[in-house]
DNA sequence: TAAATCACG
DNA sequence: ACGTACGTGATTTAT
């Protein structure tokens, strides 16, 4: 038999300020109830125990303890949203059939220790989950604790059991309890004696074991005087001390163990609870089933609505267009449509690719007319261009739809979005193995209609409905065309640049073992730090959890100090290069000699777009090595790229957003920004900015974009905090309307529970409330940036849609093939190549009308580094 | 699977 | 007292 008692406010506490922010979407805070869960999960796969018993102290938490606990720490009390998880989390367990004991007068810890006490009696194993060290002086022969910590923000847990009680603090478990007589407890209230700390607390219990044995032998002590002086006078304070430290084990539960067995859970009202929290994925993990959610249907008095299945054939797709809008729903395998829904007013109509006459039929609906919604415009899109068609008019992507809503969400299936937006579930009607035969999808279909139409009015009163409409919609449709066209890239190259690399990189390689005298891997953090740290005893300031850190910027400060650091530097670079470059765009290469990246529409929580599979966002640029990589990206025989880059986007959407007049000034009158910063941020005429100084300012330029601190800007440019807030506090009274915006974005932010973009794009941003320091500051800097970062990615997502019109428009040869957030590359036909600049130019920089001019660069080229 | 590192804007 | 600039994705080693 094996207990696992669960010190449920101190898992809660520690989960609280461990997690990070997670809220429902009505913003109800459920960090503390998922980050108890999951250590709950682990707790259990660990230990295997036969039952589990919660215990929790009665008022949650109570003002007698916990809050004076906290009083005295110094912190503030618990806030509210920990206090409101409780009752939830207690709901829960109840749910989930485990017993849940809180006792009017004794707290968690005096329940876990007669659980403990109770099978320590009885033969039984014991362990206690808790976060607290508290309970450390409950292990005994069959009682462990599970010790869960957080180190460097990372969840840890540590068994603790006599032996490590032994080692890591040389007394009995037991004995703990006289320790802390001694050196006191602040953070519990205890106040020990005064002027004793841990250290001397240990030595004497080391030595005379308990309290009692100190005063009683007090003459004969070997002590020194002022710790004789001190004890004598905290005798009082010892033994009260003594009393309050010391864990009841006779709290008034149940001696039956057999009593905290499970108990039937209620599956139903679990799994509706917990899609209540948006924890889908948790009810898997607890093993429950998540059809058992109960229907809707049971609060609504009206009869549901129906939704008639029939089979159709192709020649249904004509006849769609008297039911507009269309709800189209599709199955997928690799890049071919297996089987459609459409839905027509009252009739789901099943249409299976038969491979007649299926995919022409389809890419003739889909170049219809008819208004049409569906689930995954991209690839859709995708479907249509690569069967010579393309979508026409659809009014609706739900995923893109869920996406706009909140764009911190990571899944927006449309079952997922349906249980959130609470749409409504039609009844499905019809013969029982048309449905039987197509589930899920019709699962989908039922909900399908009234999903878009709660999508849609939640966008509108969000005021986000023309992102959809005039972005993001219309921007599926071109990111499907830029994945299917590719970019072409030179293989041959690569391979004999691979080539140099490799040799580059064996050399580079025996120099180091050379230097360091001795063979390691130079790619594992972990043995490098031994080698640079330990055998050739380099100065480490050890930095990450576990162990030395030894990435650039900290090799990069040991240089001067042994001539291997270059070399490894070096070496990181080139092995970089080879594997994720060279090898990487070799492996993505496809048979058509292009490269197609996906873009992701749907990732980013600012609205950018991103790219993968293979990255094209992160192709070398800034060394000069790297850079030859952006020569193997090339265009068609007979074709050419062109390169257009928004010139400082960011500063000036700053500019604008914050109407500072001397900023906009700056990008009026056409001085380099950086300069004229550093001009006022140093108090030099321009004319003697020095390129060191142009440099620092650039790099505040950037820190402000990013919500800046002072600590972090010294460390990057290589000056102490204090001078890094003395170019902060300048620069921020020279643009005073920047102050005033960043101040402004963090009051709206707060006031509202999101930062916005010029364009009304929403993030989220629940870190504000939080009453931990680190996330609280995290999400104001967010505050700051997402309006900057989000407005500048609006605006190119427009410029893209202006300008694939305008190509289109045209009918030039040429198309947009890669975006990378500032930059549009498109690759046209060499004849039209000069106009396709012009076009470039002309709608990328009237995409969005500023208070500063768009400044954007063209460059033709038939290479990626020749055009840029 | 997570952590460390590093490529880009 | 504490941690320390925004947004991504790929590769490697280590657990």
């Amino acid at each position: 038999m094996k207990i696992l008692a669960v010190d449920s406010n101190s898992i809660m506490n520690r989960a609280f300020y461990g997690i990070k922010v997670l809220t429902t979407k009505d913003g109800f805070f459920t960090n503390a109830i998922y980050g108890f869960l999951s250590i709950l999960l682990t707790a259990i796969s660990e230990t295997k125990p036969d039952a589990i018993v919660f215990a929790f102290d009665v008022h949650a938490p109570t003002f007698r303890h916990e809050f004076y606990k906290e009083y005295k720490a110094g912190r503030h009390a618990t806030p509210q949203e920990l206090i409101d998880q409780f009752p939830v989390m207690k709901e829960l367990l109840g749910y989930l059939g485990y017993p849940v004991i809180a006792i009017e007068g004794w707290e968690a810890d005096d329940i876990l220790g007669t659980v403990s006490r109770i099978c320590e009696e009885k033969g039984a194993d014991c362990v206690i989950s808790t976060g607290d060290r508290d309970s450390l002086q409950l292990i005994g022969e069959h009682t462990s604790v599970r010790l869960a910590t957080t180190k460097m923000g990372a969840p840890v847990s540590t068994m603790m059991d006599i032996p490590a009680v032994h080692e890591k603090y040389g007394v009995e478990p037991l004995e703990l309890i006289e320790v802390k007589a001694l050196m006191g407890d602040t953070s519990d209230n205890i106040p020990g004696v005064p002027g004793i700390g841990e250290k001397t607390a240990l030595d004497l219990i080391q030595r005379y074991h308990s309290v009692d044995y100190i005063y009683e032998h007090f003459d004969e002590l070997e002590l020194k005087p002022a710790q004789r002086r001190k004890l004598e006078e905290g005798k009082d304070s010892a033994y009260l001390s003594r009393r309050l430290g010391e864990i009841n084990r006779f709290a008034p539960i149940s001696e039956n163990l057999e009593d905290y067995m499970l108990k039937n859970r209620d599956e139903a009202a679990a799994v509706a609870l917990l899609s209540r929290l948006e924890m889908y994925k948790m009810i898997e993990k607890l093993g429950l089933d998540a059809a058992k959610v109960p229907k809707p249907e049971e609060t609504s008095t009206e009869p549901k609505k129906k939704l008639e299945v029939v089979l159709g054939d192709v020649s249904d797709f004509k006849g769609s267009a008297d039911f507009q809008p269309v709800d189209f729903l599709f199955e997928s395998e690799g890049d071919d449509i297996t089987c459609c829904c459409l839905i027509n007013g009252e009739y789901a109509v099943l249409i299976e690719n038969d491979g007649f006459f299926f995919d022409a039929a389809l890419a003739e609906f889909l170049c219809s007319k008819t208004e049409k919604r569906t689930d995954d415009l991209k690839f859709l899109s995708r479907w249509a261009e690569n069967h010579g068609g393309e979508v026409k008019n659809c009014v609706m992507d739900t995923s893109l739809a869920g996406y706009i809503l909140n764009v911190s969400g990571d899944d927006y299936s449309s079952e997922r979005l349906a249980a959130l937006y609470h749409a409504e579930s039609r009844e499905l009607s019809g013969k029982a193995e048309d449905i039987g035969a197509h589930k899920d999808i019709l699962e989908k279909a039922a909900v399908f209609s009234d999903l878009c139409e709660k999508l849609r009015s939640e966008l509108k009163s969000h005021g986000e409905e023309k992102i959809l409409d005039e972005i993001e919609l219309p921007l599926a449709k071109i990111l499907a065309s830029m994945e299917l066209r590719g970019f072409k890239i030179d293989p041959e190259g690569i391979r004999s640049f691979g080539d140099e690399l490799l040799s580059t990189i064996k050399e580079t390689e025996e120099r180091i073992y050379e230097l360091c005298g001795e063979k390691f891997n130079i790619l594992s953090p972990k043995q490098l730090g031994v080698v640079l740290f330990e055998h050739l005893g380099l100065p480490a300031k050890k930095k990450t959890k576990s162990g030395y850190s030894t990435s650039a910027d900290v090799l990069e400060d040991l240089r001067t100090y042994h001539p291997a650091i270059d070399e490894i530097l070096e070496y990181r670079k080139l092995t970089k290069l080879n594997s994720t470059y060279v090898e990487g765009l070799l492996n993505a290469l496809a048979p058509d000699g292009r490269v197609h990246t996906r873009f992701n529409q749907k990732e980013t929580r600012t609205g950018r777009i991103s790219s993968l599979e293979p990255n094209l966002q992160n192709i070398p640029i800034r060394t000069e090595l790297g850079a030859k990589m952006r020569g193997f990206f090339t265009a068609e025989e007979g074709y050419t790229l062109v390169d257009a880059d928004y010139s400082q986007i960011e500063l000036r959407v700053l500019a604008h957003l914050a109407k500072d007049e001397n900023m906009i000034s700056a990008f009026t009158g056409g001085t380099d920004i950086h300069t004229q910063t550093a001009s006022q941020v140093f108090g030099v005429p321009e004319d003697y900015v020095t390129s060191q100084m142009r440099s620092s300012a650039k790099a505040v330029n950037f820190g402000i974009v990013y919500g800046i601190g002072a600590w972090s800007l010294g460390e990057n440019i290589g000056v102490s905090t204090k001078e890094a807030q003395q170019y902060i506090d300048s620069y921020l009274s020279h643009y005073s309307g920047v102050d005033r915006f960043m101040k402004e974005s963090i009051e709206t932010a707060k006031k509202c529970g999101f930062a916005v973009t010029s364009y009304g794009r929403r993030r989220y941003l629940p870190e504000l409330s939080s009453s931990n320091f680190n996330l609280r500051s995290f999400g104001e800097r967010v505050a700051r940036n997402m309006p900057i970062q989000g407005t500048a990615a609006d605006i190119i997502k427009l410029a893209m849609v202006k300008v694939e019109n305008r190509l289109l428009a045209e009918k030039l040869d040429a198309k947009l093939i890669m975006q990378v957030h500032d930059e549009l590359i498109v690759e046209a036909n060499e004849t039209c190549a000069e106009k396709v600049a012009e076009i470039l130019k002309f709608e990328m920089e009237n995409a969005a009308k500023l208070s500063v001019p768009m400044e954007v660069d063209v460059g033709i080229g038939k290479t990626w580094l020749l055009a840029h």
